[in-house]
DNA sequence: CGAATCCTTGAACACCTTCAACAGGGGTGG
DNA sequence: CCACCCCTGTTGAAGGTGTTCAAGGATTCG
């Protein structure tokens, strides 16, 4: 499903915002070093919905970071089924996990009309010996993806199915937030097959739930879009304090 | 439950395999580097039993690698109950996820007698500035942490309890493999009740899949004692192909 | 030896999955 | 522009899997 123009500029994100603009920004990079990390970013084209980004097994080459849009990245279990590893929002990066093993050990697909920016990763390694904070950047935004992973680790550690989407639904929250997005108003850019497969529920439990949450006077759902009305609430259903991405 | 002195000593491992010394060896550090490292390196005491190593919310100082024994990391959910988030065996670093938010986001217990090196990791970042090689080994490092952590946020997103179970045995079998250790039998230090909490199962569900894997020919279990008999069947138990940590 | 903890096993119940049918939208082609 | 179709999402009913509650056995440690 195409989205509508107006929608694809919402979703656009400054480059001050960008996760991988915390490269150099915080840390006292000068404007010339700056300048030399600019020079190595690739910026692609726009990616349609359904399109490959990397596919398991592919020579790790290059970081991602969204620009714009979503992708969600996933394996194959040995069966042949699909199972969902992650989703990624603009500001995010990809293939943090294929470093150290040189292969991407998961494939990674957008969930609409989606742009990258693209960090040859040799490249980057060389200019981060001559700019020293650069190296100390990339240790906090590799930290960062690491915490988050702990915390879903933790929601997915829960056993109730509400912990977890309430846990799912209230980290969106904060990662579009940390954005500048809303934090109570987003689009769920992926279906509720892969929010299921992602949390380990079924396709149908992810829409009884939306429905029981609904109910509930926690949010408002209309197909791809949220409203939450009680993140408070939905917090504590979430069974965690507010810890973002 | 205090383990035999011949146990300690099987568990005990040598630098060359600890994680924290491949940052410098198959990168090609010079020794004169490789000696700056390792004075920065401090050796602790063995720590008993049941002790914490850091609690949430401490200041972040250093990354603690864990040379015999193993340690536990869990936080608390808001109702005050814990949720374990991972186990750390011989070989194996804690603390990545609290470089970026300068404090522990979780609390660290032994769960044996056990025995840490720690790295101040400002005098490290420092090092790291002097010796690039150092900061393009951390990289390695905390990408092959990320893996991991995907590798089990894959496992806690499939649903049957079966799956998730053999998944974490397999998943330790890689571990110890990885380390020389055998990857068919080894001691489970943690207890069934935090196996249960970390993979979202309840204690009887984990005692009572022991005893099923065991009746279908897939292990010996006898208390913490685990021999797997048929490491095939129990990787395609899992479902996913061997992937190490 | 006794207490405490950990592990195991049993039975009832709750929750979630599965199977099935249907509704609603969006996109395509006429 | 409309009709059709396909895909996604919703809802219902039945069945299975895992939890909960409960009790008993095993091991460790004071």
């Amino acid at each position: 499903m195409s989205r509508v123009p107006a929608e694809i500029a919402r979703l656009k994100i400054q480059c001050k915002d960008c996760t991988l603009f915390q490269l150099c920004l915080p840390v006292g990079v000068g404007a010339a070093d700056l300048e030399l990390l600019d020079r190595i970013i690739k910026r692609r084209r726009m990616l349609p919905r359904g399109e490959h980004l990397f596919r398991v097994g592919d020579p790790f080459n290059a970081i991602y970071a969204v620009r714009s849009g979503s992708i969600k990245t996933y394996t194959m279990v040995e069966d042949g089924r699909v199972q969902v590893t992650g989703f990624h929002l603009p500001g995010e990066l990809l293939g943090l996990d294929a470093i150290n093993v040189d292969r991407h050990p998961c494939s990674a697909r957008t969930l609409e009309a989606t742009s990258v920016c693209e960090v040859p990763f040799d490249r980057f390694e060389e200019l981060s010996r001559q700019v020293p904070a650069l190296a100390r950047q990339m240790f906090r935004i590799m930290s960062k993806e690491i915490l988050h992973d702990h915390d879903m680790l933790t929601q997915l550690g829960r056993q109730s199915s509400e912990h977890r989407l309430a846990g799912f639904l209230v980290n969106l929250s904060e990662r579009y937030g940390a954005r500048g997005f809303s934090r109570r108003e987003y689009n769920l850019s992926m279906s509720r097959t892969d929010i299921g497969n992602y949390l380990g529920l079924a396709e149908e439990t992810v829409s009884r739930l939306f429905t029981r949450f609904q109910e509930q006077g926690l949010l408002q759902v209309t197909r791809k879009h949220v409203r939450i009305t009680d993140l408070e609430r939905l917090h504590s259903l979430a069974g965690l304090g507010a810890r973002g991405r």
